[in-house]
Order: C-alpha cells, then sequence, then structure tokens
DNA sequence: TCTTGACCCTGTAGTTACTACAGAGTGTAG
DNA sequence: CTACACTCTGTAGTAACTACAGGGTCAAGA
C-alpha cells in the first residue's frame, strides 16, 4: 500500500500519515527501490487505532503512550485505565462548561428584538459586568 | 493605568493586552513620555467586553466585528444577532458531539477490570472495527 | 519516444489564541 | 548607587494538523 492508500482506508489525508510518523506513532515503513513508502493491512489496523483514539479526545501523546502499551502485551492494564479515566472526566468537565456557555448564549440570542446596535442587548450583555454603561466602550479615540 | 494593571482589572496577562492590541481589537492607547502604555478606564470596559465574548467561544474576529459593530451605534442589529445564533448552533454541535463521546467514554471505562494488556477491553475497544483483531497491529516491525 | 497527469518524496510555513522568553530600557526604594 | 520590578519590541513556542514548494517517479496515451 502507498501512504495515500493508507490514508484513505482510515479516511485521513496522505500528509496526516506522514504527520503520525513524524510523530512517532506510525513506525517508519519499509521503502520500494524509489523511496516509496510500502505498507502493510496491519499498519491500516494502527492507523485506525489511533484515529478512534483521537476521536475520542486522547491527545497524541496520550495515543502514543496507549500504542506503547499495546505493543507490549505482558504490561498491567492499570497504566490505560487510568488515562482513559483522566480523559473522560476532562469530557465530563467540558461538558459541564459547554452546558453553562449553551444557556447563556442561548439567553442572550433569545433577547434580541432586531433594532438599532444601540440598543442591542446582545452587546449589552457582553459589555455589562462592570459598573460601565455601554456607551463609553473605549470610544473617543477611534483608530482607522 | 500601565498594562499590567489593565491586564489585571480582566484577569488576563500583561502579554495578552499586547496580543490584543497587535491583533486589532484594543486600540494602541498614547504613550508617556518614555513610551510606556497609558490606559483610560473605558479601554478596561473593551477588554471586558472582549473576554466576556472570547468566554462565550467567539473567536476573535467575530469578537472584532462586533466591537467594530458596537462603534457604529446607528448600524442594525441584525449582524450580531446573526453572529451570536450561529455560536450558539456550533455550541449546540459541539455539545451534542461531546455528549456522545462521554458516553462512549464511559462505556469503555465500564468495561476494565483490571488485568493484562493482552485483555485490555479498552485497546480492544480502540482496536476494533475493522476486521483484524488486536494480535496485530502494525507489530513485527518494531522500532527502537 | 515524448509528454501529460497523477502520484510520491522532503522540508517548511501557516492556522488559533495565546504564552514565554530575550534583550533592551525605565522607575523607584533603600 | 544599586537592586529590583516593571516596561518595551520582537520572536518562537504550543497542538494537531494542513498546505504548499520544489523536486522525483511512474504508467498511459499520441
Amino acid at each position: 500500500m502507498r501512504t495515500s492508500d493508507l490514508a484513505k482506508r482510515a479516511g485521513v489525508r496522505a500528509e496526516t500519515v506522514l504527520f503520525y510518523e513524524k510523530a512517532g506513532l506510525l513506525r517508519p515503513p519499509p521503502r520500494t527501490e524509489s523511496n516509496y513508502r510500502c505498507y502493510q493491512p496491519a499498519d491500516a489496523d494502527r492507523l485506525s487505532f489511533i484515529r478512534r483514539a483521537r476521536e475520542l479526545g486522547f491527545d497524541l501523546s496520550t495515543v502514543r503512550q496507549m500504542l506503547a502499551a499495546s505493543d507490549n502485551n505482558g504490561q498491567d492494564c492499570s497504566t490505560i485505565d487510568k488515562m482513559a479515566r483522566e480523559q473522560l472526566i476532562e469530557i465530563q468537565q467540558k461538558l459541564a462548561d459547554l452546558k453553562a456557555l449553551e444557556s447563556q448564549l442561548r439567553s442572550l440570542v433569545s433577547q434580541c428584538a432586531g433594532g438599532m446596535i444601540s440598543e442591542c442587548r446582545i452587546i449589552e450583555a457582553l459589555a455589562s459586568g462592570t459598573q460601565s454603561t455601554r456607551s463609553d466602550l473605549a470610544e473617543g479615540r477611534p483608530n482607522s
């Protein structure tokens, strides 16, 4: 398999394959006489593994460790387990943040009734929070 | 106010203030004789506006447009409204993605019963999806 | 045989929103 | 006078790719 064939199988770009090699996730495959990379089906599996882990939000260095662990069958499962649990907690935190953000944004959007900027509720909401009113958002020193 | 005073008021770093100036969000303030930046309270309001918008997930170019709109009181509110609605949709999409991700990850984590890597359910789950079994994750060409 | 087009290679620069210096100058307290 | 804390500019680093530039290779068609 050539680089682009491997890439297609996993649904990534050829550049990404090269990037993963440089990043130490994919091993340098043998080359043809003309220096083209030559991949085996097993490489496609490894690449799919990487993609699945990435889609679950694991970062590259975590994926690297997972691959190392999976290459090392005798090892204890707890490292991997710990990484997954940490990732879960991180995702749950992000989820909570995003939920809060969504409700704030929804309330922001619901307040807009059209009309002029000067009475825009969205701008007002973003400007409020300090004691100042919207009339002086560092105006008076225009820059253009 | 000096740069770091302004920064403290909005809870950002001094470098971030400079960065926002370079990015065209904060206007270059007047300088002292020795070339130090001299901010007014209104600049703090503008910076807070930026921070609030950023915390709601708006990107810098959107924030720039919002500031431009808010500097231009006569303008119609619909541009801002549109930006906020688009942002809401984006956040809702991310929220949905993250929810799906969380449940996948939760099921992954719940399957781990400890033990050796060779029978790790987490690795298995990441490796599955193609027809291949976990025994051949591009092994056989170790690289170290 | 020559050419065209589609690949492949390496290496570098761009993206976002900052953060972290390096190397220089300034201001003030002891 | 000196130490220390600040300021300035400019550049390089972060994550995970993406997008070239400038070269080489290969197979099919004229």
